[in-house]
DNA sequence: TGTACATCAGTGAACGCGCGTTCACTGATGTAC
DNA sequence: TGTACATCAGTGAACGCGCGTTCACTGATGTAC
C-alpha cells in the first residue's frame, strides 16, 4: 500500500501532530504507539516505518509542539509585554486546554524518566520559551540579569500551570487562586 | 500467614513508605502494585488487603511524603528565612535525590491524570508547603499579599525543580543555571 | 495455665488486557525503457 | 505515450512481557473456655 510521496510526508506530519496532542493529553507513558497511529488514520507499523522508536517520536512531537505554542504566544498581540505573556499562559483557558497547550507543562515531571533525546528536545524547547520571555523584559534591574529573570519566570509559569491543573479537580478554588497570584507576582518581577 | 497486630501495622506503614519512594523515583504509572509489595517484603495481595486500590495507596503515599519533606524543610535550620528554604529546595542535592525528595515535584504533571483522591492529597500537600513558606515571609509588600507571594514561590520552586531535572541529562549546564537563577530571583520576591 | 477454634493478614494463581517492537508481506507509485 | 517492473509506504500477525484487580486458600494469632 505504497502512497504518493506527498501523501507520505503528510502522513508523517500527521503522526507528529497526533502524537503531540495525545502525549499532552494523556502523558507520554499513557499513550500507546498504536493509539498514535490510529489517531493519524494509520497503524502502529506506519509509525515504525518513520521513526526508530516511540522515544524519537516523542522527542519530535515535543519539539514541534513547543515551537508552535511559543510562536502563538509571540503573535498573540501586536507588541507584547511580559504581562501579555503571563495573561496568555496563566489563565483558565490555558489550564483547561491540556491537548492544545504547552508540552513542557503537560509532560514536565515525566521527562526526567524518558530517554536522552526527549530530554534534549525539552531543554531546547525551554530555551526557546525563556528567550521569548527575555525579549520582552526590561533591562534595568539591579539584582538579577534579564536572563536570570527570564529563566525564573519561564520555570515559574510552568510550575504554576502544573499545580493549577493538578489541584483543579479536587480544589478548583485553590487552582484559580494560584493562577491569579502567580500572574500578579511574576508580573512584578518582569516589570521592575 | 496471619501476623502480629504490631507487625501488621508496621507492614502497612512500610507499604506506604515503599510506595512513596518508588512513585517518586519512577512515577505513579511507572511502578506496579507488585513492585511496591516486593519492596516492602510482601506480595501484591498484601497491598489489596490494606488499600482498596493503587490510587488510594498513591494518595496516602503522596500525603505522607509531603508531610515529611515539609517537616524536614521547617527544621533544616533553627530560625529559617525564605533564603534558607530556597537553599534547601533549589540545590543539586535536592535535584538529584528524586526518591528522597518532594512528591509534589516528582509527580507534578502526572497528577492531572490521576483520580480525584490523588488530586485531593496533592492539593492538601501544596497548601501545607505554601503555609510553611508564608510563615517565613515578611508582611511589608505593597503589591501582593503574603499569601499570593507564598503561593507563587511554592509553585515556582516546584516548576524550577521539575525543569532542572528534565534537562539535567541533556543540558547539565542549563540545569545548574536554572537552579541558581531561581534561587536568586525568588529570594528577591520573598525578601521585599 | 492449657486447649480448641474463629479470625484475618498475607499468599499466589488466574482474569482480561495493553504495551513496544519486529518482520514477512502487500500493492500502489513512480521510473526505466 | 504505453508498458514492465523495482521500490518502498504502510499492514497486521506475532513476540515476550507487565499491568491492576479478584479470590479461594493458608496458617499463625489471639480469644473464649
Amino acid at each position: 500500500v505504497k502512497v504518493t510521496k506527498e501523501k507520505a510526508s503528510e502522513n508523517r506530519r500527521e503522526l507528529v501532530r497526533a502524537a503531540g496532542r495525545l502525549f499532552r493529553q494523556h502523558g507520554i507513558n499513557g499513550v500507546g504507539v498504536a493509539d498514535v497511529g490510529k489517531a493519524a488514520g494509520l497503524t502502529h507499523g506506519a509509525v515504525y516505518a518513520r521513526f526508530p522508536s516511540k522515544q524519537a517520536l516523542a522527542a519530535e512531537a515535543l519539539a514541534e509542539g513547543t515551537r508552535q505554542i511559543v510562536a502563538l504566544m509571540r503573535s498573540s498581540v501586536a507588541h507584547p509585554t511580559i504581562e501579555d505573556y503571563l495573561d496568555f499562559s496563566l489563565c483558565k483557558r490555558s489550564r483547561d486546554n491540556l491537548a492544545g497547550g504547552c508540552p513542557l507543562t503537560a509532560s514536565g515531571s515525566e521527562i526526567a524518566r524518558q530517554g536522552k533525546i526527549v530530554s534534549r528536545a525539552f531543554a531546547e524547547g525551554f530555551e526557546e520559551l525563556a528567550r521569548a520571555i527575555q525579549e520582552v523584559l526590561s533591562d534595568d534591574s539591579d539584582y538579577a540579569t534579564v536572563r536570570e529573570r527570564a529563566l525564573t519566570i519561564a520555570a515559574a509559569e510552568i510550575g504554576t500551570l502544573i499545580i493549577a491543573r493538578a489541584v483543579a479537580r479536587a480544589a478548583p478554588r485553590l487552582s484559580d487562586e494560584i493562577l491569579t497570584a502567580s500572574r500578579r507576582v511574576l508580573g512584578e518581577i518582569g516589570g521592575e
